[in-house]
DNA sequence: TGCAGTCAACTTGCATACAAGATTCCACAA
DNA sequence: TTGTGGAATCTTGTATGCAAGTTGACTGCA
């Protein structure tokens, strides 16, 4: 087998992480990747590096690598560009969409195998993978690139706040975007794309965490589960 | 001094880069670094491969590290781009505006100090990070790192296709822009911006190679400058 | 038992050595 | 003069060794 590339061990974290294999918090030990992929820590290294570019893991000096947790405020910023990006991408939808329909049809029968099977991971990744695949058929190649590491947050947040979004209503919704742009109804199409990254947001569990400090999530965390004392 | 972090060089890389101090396809040797930032090949190594995953720079292979040349597509799809999270900003603009304008405001004055001044490279970092002040003054700190990058490669294109769009009327367009959205006219902010990026756009002169091949570029660069023989 | 202090194990940070490929320059021959 | 072969040089790619800091456990003491 030809030796890991950076390039290629940073692509499979991304890939896992999309696929909810990688939890936020996890550790990311150098010599532990390095063992993995065959190679010396200076490839995972430099690897780590990329994706601390991006801002999927960070390094706590001589303690170690960790994949992110987004705060709540993060999440939500993560959210917000997301709907941004994607409704101005559907807004310039005035050319032969054709073509980028049929793809997209494609994919979503993929979410649905996934969905059908048991493989978790493949649906989440499909799942996440959707909204890139839409940028990148609308010939947007740097906003698909930003969408891939926007929607790699959003779902470190939906893994870290037990998101309740179910993949199957998921998949419904991704079909309903895809039939308005169809039928050539832009505008319909941004108000369920919104409708549907409202939905995800909204599942997370962060209402209550909106505004919440720094030094308020180790206190919410450390207090007691009931409220009541046995 | 402090010893210079992976972080620390390549911010002064992305900061060269919007000064237009870092042309593109302009050598970055390894070692060359290192000895500038009286540190090991590592950590320049480590710094470079930030870069590569932000789309700055590109290595051959043991040949050199190169900033990125974008192709006129890749120009087009980094306008392209700028344009829909940019004026996706501006549509949520419902929020007190008031202290974003004072900030921004501020920052058109240095924009003049420094065009009245000599410093052009000065000049060309505060042009380009107006846009990514505005993001981050509207609160969207994800899409200020975005817009970092995109505006960098922007800038890049400037120099590569000898963009001819002056500073002052650039700072007179930012002016004109903040003006639209102190008097809450976020349409009219919204087409100002739009003029403005396409007036950059348009100053490059790619417009001619717009479908250009791979191949094409060599020929045009080779054929003759006068189009008559002497 | 409880606690303080020390030490061993483990982790990242950084530099260096060497391997492997690309380029350049120069000698030499046609 | 021109083209070719090859060595010397330069560049990145990768592994390894050591330094420095953190954590956790263990020992000894009260």
């Amino acid at each position: 087998m030809t030796p890991a590339s950076p390039q290629h061990i940073a692509e499979r974290v991304v890939e896992a992480i999309l696929a909810q294999k990688l939890a936020p918090g996890e550790r990311l030990g150098e010599q532990e990747l390095a063992n993995n992929f065959d190679v010396s820590r200076t490839v995972v290294r430099e690897a780590l590096m990329q994706l601390q570019a991006r801002g999927f893991v960070q390094v706590q000096a001589r303690r170690g690598w960790y994949v992110v947790q987004p705060s709540a405020a993060e999440a939500m910023d993560a959210f917000s560009a997301r709907r941004i990006i994607e409704t101005g991408i559907l807004q310039e939808a005035g050319k032969p969409l054709q073509r980028v329909i049929t793809r997209l049809r494609r994919h979503i029968a993929q979410e649905q195998k996934a969905i059908a099977g048991a493989d978790s991971a493949t649906r989440s990744f499909l799942l996440a993978d959707f909204h890139v695949c839409l940028a990148e058929q609308m010939g947007h190649r740097l906003l698909a690139d930003t969408l891939r590491d926007l929607t790699a947050r959003t779902t470190l947040a939906a893994t870290l706040y037990q998101s309740t979004h179910s993949a199957s209503q998921s998949c419904a919704e991704h079909e309903r975007i895809v039939a308005a742009l169809e039928r050539g109804d832009t505008e319909g199409a941004k108000a369920l794309l919104l409708e549907h990254i409202g939905m995800v947001e909204r599942s997370l569990e962060i209402r209550a965490a909106e505004t919440e400090e720094p030094g308020d999530r180790l206190r919410a965390t450390l207090a007691p589960v009931l409220k009541q004392r046995l």
